[in-house]
DNA sequence: GGAATAGTGTCTATTAGACAATATGCT
DNA sequence: AGCATATTGTCTAATAGACACTATTCC
């Protein structure tokens, strides 16, 4: 918006839709998504193999180009679903479908798309571990990776991403570690009715570190509103069933699940 | 990024430069920030007025258009300065100047500007409050409104903001209130050196809430990093003179800073 | 019975909040 | 002196973490 400020001069003083395209430099805006799941315990994201240059056979985030009808949580949604056939809900299961995408942050970086300037709305999204989840129509292949197999942080050790995917995928991990702490999206890795235990694991996937089995049951049984019990228990395995729950109404921890230790300083 | 996908039959199989423009639908990008400060004890946000159609003579936020060589956060350091005469600083002081800012999130409603297709990328930030603290270039006026005359809501109570900026402000002011929970941004509202209980009103006027002086003294004073003292103490007024301090290092709290009486449920 | 996992009880250290008490300036 | 604000001390309730203990299933 603000379409007129910066050329006062010339811009409409009421002239809403023929605007004059050449006043403003033209950009491509497209929606990429950072899908995640717990796979064999390890915390995973969902990627399309590329067919075609630039990064040709490199592995990217799935995503594509918002159209000039549609905002871009729409297309993230869709593209989504075009590339790899997985649909997912929304906030508050706003959009049917199982799991939940959020807008993680916009990447505008002038080159960080080699042909023309593109713009990306980043999304971030958790989907619990679906036995067939990837059936691309688009993409040349796609399924998730462990996130302790990429190479994020630009050392090489690990699998390269195209564009300034490597990034988006790190913020996307880390935002999803501050989420869990706070709210009850942890559940969203979930597929339901799940035991108290299988919501550690997430935990304990997304953090990379060992809770406190007892403490943690005390602590999430205790929050109203995060778990629903259900008829049922768990019954492979040795051991006691568990009890089995759903995803209840509360969205946020008061007080919050610590992620660390309590450090001092900060 | 992924600019390829959704049009395999005919992108570019290396042709990184010349790209046919036709094929994508072409966006406007603009950068607008939710800057605010605590004036008069109570939190605003500044604000320009429109000179021209649409929403002439109607209240908005600062921001323009994204320049082809520029990612957003330079646009919307730029655009601010060249509205409003503010020269903000980013996160860890990085572009110098006082003050932080942020990326906010980004909106897209396909009918967001009624003149054409305007994707929006939000910023939200926090500055002391300034003795002049705003002088035009380029718009028609431009000051700090206190939030609670803003009508944020639709209601029709207060002043009504251009395009969909009353929704931004309120998601600025939001991210705001979330983030002097867990971080020591509140005193990027503060003028240094400042006290204790300069910090204390910043807290007060962002939540809307009385906060124990005795127990806020403590906790900020015991939280290694958060306040740096400095020589000297205040002079004004009635009462015992408090030690001055000066922004620490630390940028987050552990454990934070409660907004509300602890809650049941969520 | 033994192993393994689920779930509960209890103790302790830490912390937030209430509030009393002291410190130090202004008028 | 009397007031206002800053700063510190103390008590209490709530919570997190450690860990012992019980419950229930599979082998």
């Amino acid at each position: 918006m603000n379409a007129s400020r910066k050329r006062p001069a010339r811009d409409g003083h009421r002239a809403p839709a023929g605007y004059d395209a050449s006043k403003f430099p033209p950009f491509a805006v497209t929606a990429d998504v950072v899908l995640a799941t717990i796979r064999n315990g390890q915390l995973s994201v969902l990627l399309v193999e590329r067919a075609h240059d630039p990064y040709a056979g490199c592995w990217a985030l799935p995503g594509g180009f918002v159209n000039s009808d549609e905002d871009t949580d729409t297309a993230a949604v869709r593209e989504l679903e075009e590339e790899t056939g997985i649909v997912i809900g929304g906030p508050a299961g706003e959009t049917g479908g199982t799991g939940y995408l959020e807008q993680l942050r916009t990447y505008s970086a002038p080159d960080r798309d080699p042909r023309m300037r593109v713009v990306t709305v980043a999304y971030v999204g958790m989907i619990p571990d679906l036995p067939n989840p990837v059936a691309s129509s688009d993409a040349a292949a796609a399924r998730f990776w462990p996130v302790s197999d990429l190479d994020l942080d630009g050392t090489g050790d690990g699998i390269p991403l195209a564009f300034d995917h490597a990034r988006i995928v790190a913020d996307g991990i880390e935002r999803i570690r501050a989420k869990l702490e706070y709210t009850t999206l942890a559940a969203a890795f979930c597929e339901e009715p799940f035991s108290v235990a299988d919501l550690r694991r997430v935990y304990e996937a997304v953090w990379g570190r060992t809770l406190n089995a007892q403490n943690f049951h005390r602590k999430v049984t205790s929050t109203n509103g995060f778990l629903e019990p259900v008829e049922g228990r768990t019954s492979s395995g040795p051991g006691r069933p568990a009890q089995l729950y759903r995803r209840g109404a509360a969205t946020t921890l008061h007080p919050p699940l610590m992620r660390q230790e309590t450090k001092e300083d900060c």
